[in-house]
DNA sequence: ATTTCTGCAAATGCTTTGCATTGCA
DNA sequence: TGCAATGCAAAGCATTTGCAGAAAT
């Protein structure tokens, strides 16, 4: 894999050891954190992190398309640096966020969905985005338990 | 149609005008307005409406499966009470929310999608969210002008 | 040297809450 | 009448903004 300062080198942006930080945790982790997350993780090795630089710092990272903002519902916004097309999976009970890879979007696509939404909408369309609502393993255990 | 008061009624909340002028402006429309715009169209006839009910209201209508929530991103949250499966397709430009009904969800779910989606992550599905995002047929037009 | 980023604090904006009053059942 | 809903204002929270100092190119 790539390492980090290279791949934000690629993308003509500044190299900050902020930027590094923040883009490592998400290239680092499949569970789809918010800003506070994020934040939490790294204030222990950047004391002086400021949360409005993680602000900042994921809305750089998605305007150059280095990761995807996930908007789940009642979970806030989520961020997620496997930016290939995939759908997500999320807990109404304890707002984790899974990926779901079975279900390959390009699939979708290629069936001419796109063009289809086009026919009927007239909406030209450049992304979907699919979200399966439900209850994580651990979440159904603990609700079996209170039965 | 069935009238919005016996609606309300069979789902057993209390009927008021509030309620009411909120279901049927939702019924009535296929605009997939948020809290502001709900309110802003009932302002001028119900002068004393407050914008707090509205979001109360809401609530409530969503608790009773009278109506969905959308969360679509930076539109922020839309309301719908067209509450069958269906796909919508949001406008990146103007943050219009079409409904699509030819991509209809219930065939996705025949397609043992949802079976998929728990062998793949344990998780149990009930429900699905699909979005469209590009841009409206307005929108494009405006574009191409600015060429 | 110049431009851009960071970190702080203040501001914003959407949504929720508390509570006295009103209104439905 | 009793319980729930409304409307107002205040509070809450996540996110954004402005700006002086710091850092990257």
């Amino acid at each position: 894999m790539q390492n980090t300062e290279e791949v934000l080198r690629t993308k003509k942006i500044k190299v900050t050891p902020q930027r590094m930080a923040v883009y490592s945790v998400l290239r680092d982790t499949r569970s789809h954190p918010n800003v506070e997350m994020i934040y939490k993780k790294l204030k222990p090795n950047y004391p002086a992190m400021s949360l409005a630089t993680v602000y900042k710092t994921v809305d750089v990272l998605k305007k150059v398309g280095l990761i995807q903002e996930l908007n789940v519902g009642e979970g806030g916004l989520r961020y997620d640096a496997f930016v290939e097309p995939h759908s997500h999976a999320y807990c109404e009970s304890c707002s984790r966020v899974d990926d779901v890879e079975s279900i390959p979007i390009e699939k979708i696509q290629d069936n001419n969905l796109f063009k289809k939404v086009r026919e009927e909408t007239g909406f030209t369309v450049n992304a979907t985005q699919i979200f399966f609502y439900g209850f994580c393993p651990e979440c159904q255990e603990k609700i079996e338990e209170n039965v």
